[in-house]
DNA sequence: CGATGTCATGACACCGGTGTCATAAAAATA
DNA sequence: TATTTTTATGACACCGGTGTCATGACATCG
């Protein structure tokens, strides 16, 4: 590999002088910069960022974690889909003119492995981390060495490192708030195990709307539809179900703590000979794709916006590192959009409602 | 940034004793060394890979040029399934405990981001370099720079680059091969567009099987499902179909080129009455699990093994930067295993075939 | 025409590790 | 005990860039 002596030799100049024409950063004749770039040209030099790192202590490097890349696959079951990759791509996006070069290390869905990966990083001493998890969750970044500009997607700490979450509250709020724009008013919420996060977040969300839309409170239409510490999953989603069902004034619509949960209810409802939308309205979350428009009919649902948290996040990192600005947001929200589609019908019978577009 | 000179200063030794004591590679004192790893400790130290790539011209870097993470989303038509990433994560788990930490470039779907990539990696003086394409293509490797060891995934150039490719011919005679044990005697092949490299191989797997079994060629049983130089390619595969069924003697069970082009028959033959596998058998290939396992009845196809072939790519890299052979096999082929489900009968009118397992 | 300023370039040290060689102390051997 | 060998350690240069300072050649100005 030619170095920058190699380059000055056959330019007939210093080395200093090749580096000046490499980085414009003080004159150079144009006789001189005709003769480095055909030297450069002529021995196919590119320069060593060991080097350069050594002097100037940027290594140019971004440290990505993330389980993006294995746990797509190592879950068999179901769908294949894949929106956590979504994240990495908006990441990637970011950094693609950024100068800045993305070191991905996947944890193979083992959080033991991050430690070890953040000292790798640090040996190549990165200019920022990015900590990505599968699904919002609180997590430790460790502080036994001391990180660079972090970040953390999809995941907070108590520390209080920066981070990037999807606005769970907002969505759920805006997608009620719409329901009930087109005539619902017994609006159910069957929600997902209730040690995530996205669970508390969601439902104050669907709270909030219907008290900003003046309707009461009716606990009888927020129930577990998934509890994970039950053997039998399942059906703790069919027994909700059916109690939703058997109330004496049912709900018109169900929101779903997420897609795959509608998705189960669209079996169950057809088992027990309900229509969707005719009979009952389904709405779900994260618009899960290779659920959410493969059911028929496809699924009204709020997006989870995993490419513009990736992207936000790597902006804002870039921004940091730049600028070293200490004043970022703890946390910043990213809110979906609400995803219509004709799994949900006006419902007539108390207003008329707009129609769905 | 602690410096091994602060951890030499603190634990009262030279900074070479340190390097000593870090690497092991000559006798410390047990004494020298615990004051060593105190002061590590107590500093937090970790070294810089980059000063340690000066000198040792390793820079403990290896790049993967890759489209995987960027398509899988991009292509938004169909269900998303993402076999590309499988090579992705073949490629990491290979290196994972190796001591490599892998750089992941995405193309973003642009071949012509390729050369400033691999400039960049050359500018981080990677150790190793795997280029991996979406599906079996020829590529151009720029020849500009000096190249650390390649290998290439998926595809092959024509400067004999060692690579890794699936083994298409064997595939798809494997797959014959068992058709035919089970009692199937006319045997369509649906081929992908002919101008893919894995339509050639597979053709040619189809044609040895059946010749290895004493079969005649039937040139109306080889047709073309798929022509992308027209534009309603949908069309191409009706009317494919259409002339295999209208054969005086039309085969018991159609080989399509891939799975999606099978997720098309089943509709095609659902809309005509015919039942799959009682009026027709079907098999695929890809084993593109969000079709082939979604699908009612369930795909008999060919499995791509792409986890395996990143996986042997890597290995292979590494052993290659290890001990620099050069008598590296120019092609390795990967062979996948049939995976039989229930859209192929054992065909009785002819002998008595295998129950499938 | 001499003084001052600008431009183009080079010499040299430094970034943080490690290979090479030297050396003092301890251990083994004669 | 004298000599050789081994062990533990340090001094120093080097890897390939770049920041700092110095310098010689011109151009500009009073």
């Amino acid at each position: 590999m030619p170095t920058i002596y190699d380059v000055a030799k056959l330019a007939g100049v210093s080395p200093k002088t090749v580096s000046r024409a490499l980085n414009a950063d003080a004159p150079v004749s144009v006789s001189t910069l005709k003769k480095v770039q055909d030297a450069i040209k002529t021995l196919g030099y590119v320069p060593s960022r060991a080097a350069q790192s050594m002097r100037s202590n940027k290594s140019g490097l971004v440290g990505l974690i993330t389980g993006a890349i294995s746990v797509s696959t190592s879950n068999s079951q179901g769908p294949a889909g894949l929106p956590d990759l979504y994240i990495v791509q908006g990441i990637q996006k970011a950094f693609l003119d950024s100068g800045y070069t993305l070191m991905i290390a996947d944890t193979g869905n083992e959080q033991t492995r991050i430690p070890g990966l953040i000292d790798t990083f640090i040996n190549h001493r990165v200019e920022g981390l990015i900590i990505a998890a599968e699904f919002m969750q609180r997590i430790r970044v460790p502080q036994t060495a001391k990180l660079p500009p972090t970040i953390l997607v999809n995941c907070f700490d108590e520390a209080d490192t920066p981070s990037v979450i999807p606005d769970d509250y907002e969505g759920e709020y805006k997608l009620v708030e719409r329901l009930i724009n087109v005539g619902h008013r017994r609006i159910a919420y069957l929600t997902l195990d209730q040690s995530l996060h996205a669970t508390a977040a969601r439902t104050l969300g669907y709270c909030d709307a219907l008290e900003a839309a003046g309707i009461a409170f009716d606990p009888d239409l927020l129930i577990a539809g998934e509890d994970i510490s039950v053997i039998d999953d399942e059906n703790q989603t069919a027994k909700a179900l059916e109690a939703l069902l058997a109330l004496p004034d049912p709900p018109t619509v169900i929101c779903c703590g997420n897609d795959k949960l509608a998705m189960r209810c669209y079996g169950m409802l057809r088992v027990r000979g309900v229509k969707i939308p005719g009979d009952m309205s389904i709405a779900g979350y994260d618009d899960y794709r290779s659920i959410s428009t493969m059911l028929f009919p496809p699924l009204t649902t709020v997006e989870l916006p995993y490419f513009r948290i990736g992207e936000t996040a790597a902006q804002t990192l870039i921004k940091k590192i730049r600028h070293s600005e200490s004043d970022l947001p703890t946390l910043q929200k990213v809110s979906g959009s609400t995803i219509w589609r004709s799994s949900v019908n006006a419902n007539n019978k108390n207003q008329n409602g707009e129609t769905p577009c």
